[in-house]
DNA sequence: GAAACTACTTTACATATGATAAGAAATTAC
DNA sequence: GTAATTTCTTATCATATGTAAAGTAGTTTC
């Protein structure tokens, strides 16, 4: 949990007494390599913290897996759509390799808020560093080639070509696997 | 101002104070067409609730201009990478028609959120909005055609066609004036 | 260790979108 | 109201990406 606490402090310093609330509600969950941390058309409840390994958001657009998004150690998941709309999400969380995820009990947590101010706006403050990273991957899709795309997702994440099938990256980036192969080869 | 007032009030009430203090850091401005309400290179400290008319986010790239976003009546507008970052902004805003908005200094804002623990949870809802619009927004781009995203626009924003110079559609879709003149010579 | 499966690459062809240029339509300026 | 400017469309050609199919390499299963 500590590693939790640490993140969090670089972020937004809470007090004691709301660290730990936060902890009381938070557990460690462990999954392995290839499964299912969240399922399709499950309501999110929990947001994550990747602890150790890695995760993604994927979704399904007619029998097609797509890669919504990836996340690493020291980073918050959760399937936005259905947490703040409460409504059953169709995208599913997947662990990419064996994971260590801390799961806090997102209306226990919206709970606190009410109590702890600090927390409210820890989690204010996540969420708009979450916004400005969508914005900016919005810009990206929008008027950069796929493969701009892929070298600037190299640059962010240098590990990923070795800690995430390129199916997963091809999806991620727009375009389909064979096109990914064929840009990797232009290169 | 009670257009603003009413707005708030059906994402999340806010008490008698905290309204008072809200309208005490705003103020109605008004822009003719085509003037730009923030300029590129300004960091941005003001959030602007649009009342009438529509404006949008746009930047250059390479000498183009690529539309961010559009936003009309009733909705907030801010340039976020540079309002939670305190960086300058790479983008403009823009009034698309003649415009009256209502300018909410954002440094007094997240002052009065010391004080006003509604204020911030008001806020803290519109920004979990806007991010989950603009997830469901990579979902589109990522992967649905050209075709598709103009006619879901249009299906959003009935009245797009006639507010909006399709070239400022154009650039938001992704795609060239003469690809979206192609798109909507098929039709 | 062989068989089965999965991930990735390569090739060939189809299609959508980009770039450029020219013309038509609409809007703005005087 | 005419001229000038801007916006939009159309046509042509070039390029990037999609689709389908086949092959290679690596991994998993038993």
């Amino acid at each position: 949990m500590q590693t939790l606490l640490k993140h969090i402090q670089s972020i937004h310093p809470i007090s004691k007494e709301a660290e730990k609330s936060l902890l009381e509600i938070s557990k460690e969950v462990h999954f392995q390599k290839g499964t299912d941390v969240q399922l399709i058309g499950h309501t999110c409840k929990t947001i994550y913290f990747v602890k150790e390994g890695c995760v993604r958001i994927y979704y399904f657009k007619e029998d097609i897996d797509i890669t919504e998004s990836f996340e690493f150690e020291n980073a918050f998941v959760a399937r936005a759509e259905s947490l703040f709309t409460g409504k059953p999400s169709l995208k599913a969380i997947q662990a990419i390799e064996d994971s260590s995820l801390i799961a806090i009990d997102s209306n226990k947590l919206f709970q606190l808020f009410d109590t702890h101010h600090d927390l409210e706006r820890l989690f204010r403050k996540i969420i708009e560093a979450s916004y400005v990273n969508t914005v900016n991957r919005i810009e990206s899709l929008q008027f950069h080639t796929a493969d701009e795309r892929y070298l600037d997702l190299l640059k962010e994440h240098k590990d990923i070509l070795q800690r995430v099938p390129l199916k997963y990256i091809a999806s991620y980036l727009g375009i389909t696997p064979v096109s990914l192969s064929r840009i990797r080869a232009h290169k």
